[in-house]
DNA sequence: ATTCATAATGAATAACTATTCATTATCATG
DNA sequence: CATGATAATGAATAGTTATTCATTATGAAT
């Protein structure tokens, strides 16, 4: 039960390539650890307002599939449980199985202070310029958890 | 058998309001006489690259849509008879039942000599600005025969 | 006109997608 | 922690679209 992530990953499986049908989609995200049923995909693809095409589902015009989308501050609170700056590393704790996906909704930010990121299972690293950017990431993360 | 007429009508179907799914436009293409089958407009749409969205089918990105579409020319070889032109009009015959989309297709061309069109089942008479403008469009037209 | 090749089409059906109905999770509040 | 409201989900199924397999039309070339 984790719509949010579901959805961004969905949006990511169409940037890398084509998708022909629900079905190639369930079994894409399946590998990504979703396992999720036909109907869900159907409401997630009408929520996301993709179109079908010839060539598989596409993004609506304008890119307006992000604005479908909850912000990423949404995701953090639900799913990151601690921060904390170590040098000019963050690491974050996420509840188990979060780690991957959530660390590419922060990737897909491009925050300036992001050089890269590293996702386990329960734990991003992510590795900023220098120690200042990583307090300043810390600080903007903490101020998602509410 | 005109796909070439129909796959107009369908775009322009398209820009009259949405059209949620093949058998609306079905019933919508029977009313301007165009009798086919599901199957066929599942090809048109291929053909169309139309895409299907959760409020109806859409044209593809940039209006290609007119590219996958035959041009008037071709139209006009099918399907116009006789070109006259009679004073300020011009009088064109066509197979009959064909006037109507020839004509609908003859004003999407938007062509400078062409102040209005009226269509009968086998007539469509083009109202020009002048005389000199329905002697210019009829050879026109006449060079498309062939 | 006959023949041949190609294109267009429909009926039947396979494939795919959306919805309904019931169930389960989540969350706020007493 | 119970309870009720709301959201998310799946199984079954209804609805929709694509494809297959014949068949028929069209046009070119004898």
């Amino acid at each position: 039960m984790n719509k949010a992530l579901r959805q961004r990953a969905i949006l990511d499986l169409l940037r890398q390539g084509p998708i022909a049908n629900q079905d190639e989609l369930q079994r894409a995200l399946r590998k990504r650890g979703f396992k999720v049923g036909q109907a869900t995909l159907s409401r997630d693809i009408r929520d996301l307002q993709l179109s079908k095409t010839a060539s598989g589902y596409a993004f609506p015009q304008g890119e307006s599939a992000t604005a479908a989308l909850p912000p990423v501050s949404r995701l953090v609170r639900e799913f990151v449980l601690d921060v904390r700056p170590a040098g000019n590393l963050l690491v974050i704790k996420t509840i188990v199985g979060s780690a991957q996906p959530v660390a590419a909704a922060l990737d897909e930010e491009e925050w300036p202070e992001t050089v890269g990121t590293v996702a386990g299972d329960d734990t991003i690293l992510i590795v900023c310029p220098d120690k200042q950017g990583a307090r300043k990431l810390g600080r903007r993360m903490e101020e998602m958890l509410k």
